[in-house]
DNA sequence: TGCAATTAAATTGCAAACAATTTAATTTTA
DNA sequence: TAAAATTAAATTGTTTGCAATTTAATTGCA
């Protein structure tokens, strides 16, 4: 077998679904005016509240490179705040506003929609959930 | 079980570990002055030798607003040849200059180097392969 | 034939993503 | 305590990725 084929290759079909995941997620993240990234980071926040960007990009395996421009533009559409950390000027802490709570409500649906589309039976999407946690955990190692 | 945690997502894990495969990509193809999509497209023509922009989107699920600056740098870089079609003036087919030809013995190492990266036995290889590609089906199809 | 529709690339503009560097604050340690 | 090391964000610069539009060529069909 050719390794060198596409066909033949694990990383490309990582490449393509997380791409056609994302271009899934368009359509129903538009009516929000949320890009997958920014949704991500309500994910997060909906859960926790109140996060560093440290914390924030430690959750999302994102650096302060990619979220820095991408919360200010959260901050600029009034979905989110951020402010140093007066204990250490050093940390930013993330929270959401009152727009970015409402959201949650609007967006409770999308999983369920998207679900839908990947076409998975409930043994099918706990089977790849688990081999894909898995093997996250094999490469978060190798930094 | 709450939808809206990450944790619970299917399509995290598939947006985090392509960008950490292409992170473990990044070592291997610094040595041959390549990007993981500039070594896509040579995998494709290694196999193809000629391909119309077209084609090669089609195989890579790229567009020409991707593809035709990626193709300019990697023309700039001596790695392909770009030209129209005399048959057909809408047409670019791209091509590999000997350079370009030259690196598949260079890269031939790089798929056996990054399997073993992911620490995966041949059973889950193929059975984590056959659930992509048949995902990589379902969500071609809702073009 | 000749105009409308289609097609293939290219272009434009914007949002990621990330390496590398910089800035500023905090901690360590000599 | 003061300099060195570390840390967290921000910044800079480059490459992707993609929607939307434009340009130019070809095809279809009235």
């Amino acid at each position: 077998m050719n390794q060198l084929k596409l066909e033949n290759q694990l990383c490309f079909p990582f490449y393509a679904i997380s791409r056609q995941i994302t271009a899934l997620y368009r359509p129903l993240l538009e009516p929000l005016d949320l890009t997958y990234p920014q949704y991500l980071v309500l994910l997060v926040l909906w859960e926790h509240k109140n996060l560093s960007v440290k914390e924030l990009g430690k959750k999302l395996l994102l650096d302060s490179g990619t979220l820095t421009p991408l919360l200010k533009r959260m901050e600029q559409d009034g979905l989110v705040n951020r402010q140093r950390d007066k204990a250490d000027e050093r940390v930013v802490f993330v929270s959401l506003t009152n727009k970015g709570i409402e959201l949650e409500n609007e967006a409770k649906d999308i999983p369920f929609k998207l679900a839908s589309c990947l076409a998975l039976s409930m043994e099918e999407f706990f089977s790849l959930k688990a081999q894909l946690d898995k093997l996250m955990e094999t490469t978060s190692a190798l930094k």
